[in-house]
DNA sequence: CTGAAAGCGCTTACAG
DNA sequence: CTGAAAGCGCTTACAG
């Protein structure tokens, strides 16, 4: 069999223009049938189609991007993934965009903002079509890059408090209200909230949330706000053998801890300091951690609507990129969080 | 202030040709202050580096990969990231990548074999420098496309069976084999193992060590196999009904579930049947799941290594990006999982 | 509907 | 150490 003309078949991967030469037809045709089924007549995309298949063909996605400026992927950059919450926003937003056709890249950043930072960068420097950012703290600087060079943005789970992107956020506020009625309406009078003294947006809003819900029993509950070292479960554990050293009337009667690695942490030093949960104490979490750790009770929670999350912000994304900047309007998507009751507040 | 022959200022993002006007120098520096410092003096590269700076320049990697035939980024792909095995392996590939200065784009496959199909393909497409993938089945096809385009690519948590890439595995017949070794040396005498029927290399595997050994008691203990629906945690509660409709003396004492959701699954219901765990029945699970549901006692199982696996997978991608494919030798590490015993199987 | 040609923004030999 | 020029693999007007 004689090879006249054609290149030498290497293990080269095939390019469009070998795809070309194979069906016999230009370039501009080959691409056209990728991009623009509907220029090309029938024939010809089947007999392209049959070339790419043999052939092996995979679009040089680089090449793609840099003539058409811009990728058609999405970026998605959390700040980290071990916290249920934004991995369940990373698995709705993936699904959404998918049955939308596009691809979603992500990037974790091991609760660095500068690594953060740099995956911005890195998704700017692709020049993907538009961004999800779940940030932990301010990223303005960030999102003003972003925004410079017209990428669109949705913030994930943080309020910008400005107007100068999309977010969807969960009411963290309502969240800790709905805690603290939930320990009121159980006959608890004197709650601790747990949590830490870091500039963190949850867990502010989620201190106003329970502290409103207290002041609306006019002195009948009290509330004591106890410092944690940090979010997890051995600060939990401290906490407890704190509280376990008090005489017995000078300790609360219910203990909303700001995360639910917090709360575990409490209630399994707590029982192995003879404290009873919830008998003595009720216990619950706030932040709808699945990935929290191991606890000997159900824990009492309020979800953080994780999939939803993602979903909606997906979708204000892909508004944006198909309207423009000029035609998008920026929102700001509140969903509620909801109470879920189990052992560690009712027996 | 006159603006005589520079381009007008406009909002379009800096490019590298801007950089080299503004810091007087040709492209070729700017770009070999990028690429190779060492070969730009100190003044210059200090010069580029301010116009950079100045200009808000990112490189676009699109240009980038293009002009050198490939990007530098290394892609994950994930069957699924609710299943915190893979999570943990995500990030511990994450951070060896960012360790080396490698930037780690991850996709989620949302359980479905044709989306991860499609995640290798745009991988390829974007032409990373190599692939880390964690199915669930046989992929063999997938691999093949990658390695014909000489993409290195390391099996996470798979074992691919052939010797045409790395792969690092937990020992998933050692797992089974720790788990009943463990109810078997309790004093348990009837175990059952919960499972399904689908073809999952971790299933089969985890199965035989568990048949080792009870094999290893020369009849003194007995194994049933009882097939559950899916993995999740309502087929556990119904596999508990099935269980709990037996007269008491046809009842296993104690349950090896192939998931720790399989696992709360049958807790939850024994418990609500009024079959008390550990007492009548120990059950623990095998994969230790991070993400399991919420379970009413802390549960028995197998620790995999999750961190560890992504981890030693990057380290061998990396060793095969570097030597290139003909020095590198594929490897299969073989990792060995721990038991971690609590209170579902130890009062 | 199809083809030839210019151009996307970088990088890399190659000369100087 | 630096600059001018070719080329990476696509896409897109533009002519036919």
């Amino acid at each position: 069999m004689s090879r006249l003309n054609g290149p030498a078949r290497t293990n080269r991967p095939a390019k469009l223009i070998d795809v070309a030469r194979h069906a016999g037809v230009s370039t501009g045709t080959v691409s056209n049938v990728l991009n623009h089924p509907d220029k090309v007549k029938e024939g010809t995309s089947a007999r392209v189609m049959r070339s790419i298949e043999h052939l092996g063909f995979v679009r040089d996605t680089n090449a793609s991007s840099l003539a058409n400026g811009g990728s058609h992927d999405i970026g998605l950059v959390v700040i980290d993934l071990a916290n249920s919450i934004f991995l369940d926003a990373a698995r709705g937003a993936q699904s959404t965009a998918r049955a939308a056709g596009l691809n979603l890249l992500m990037a974790g950043s091991e609760n660095d903002f500068g690594v953060q930072s740099s995956n911005v960068d890195s998704f700017i420097g692709a020049r993907v079509a538009g961004l999800l950012l779940a940030p932990m703290q301010d990223s303005s600087a960030q999102i003003q890059r972003l925004t410079k060079r017209h990428v669109p943005v949705v913030l994930v789970n943080y309020d910008p408090g400005t107007d100068h992107a999309c977010s969807v956020i969960v009411d963290n506020d309502a969240a800790g209200y709905i805690a603290a009625r939930h320990l009121i309406d159980l006959g608890r009078r004197r709650i601790a909230f747990v949590s830490v003294d870091w500039d963190l947006q949850p867990v502010e809003q989620r201190r106003h949330g329970i502290r409103r819900a207290v002041a609306e029993t006019d002195g009948a509950v009290t509330l004591e706000e106890i410092v944690a070292d940090d979010l997890e479960v051995g600060s939990g554990n401290a906490i407890a053998r704190q509280v376990a050293a008090r005489d017995a009337a000078e300790r609360p009667d219910a203990v909303v801890a700001v995360t639910d690695n917090l709360a575990v942490g409490f209630i399994e030093q707590a029982a192995d300091l003879g404290i009873d949960v919830p008998g003595d104490i009720a216990v619950m979490g706030t932040d709808d951690n699945t990935s929290a750790a191991r606890c000997r009770l159900t824990l009492t929670t309020v979800t953080m609507q994780g999939r939803q999350l993602g979903a909606v912000a997906m979708e204000l994304l892909m508004d944006e990129i198909r309207h423009g900047r000029d035609e998008h309007r920026h929102q700001r998507v509140v969903l509620t969080p909801q109470l879920v009751v189990q052992q560690s507040t009712v027996r």
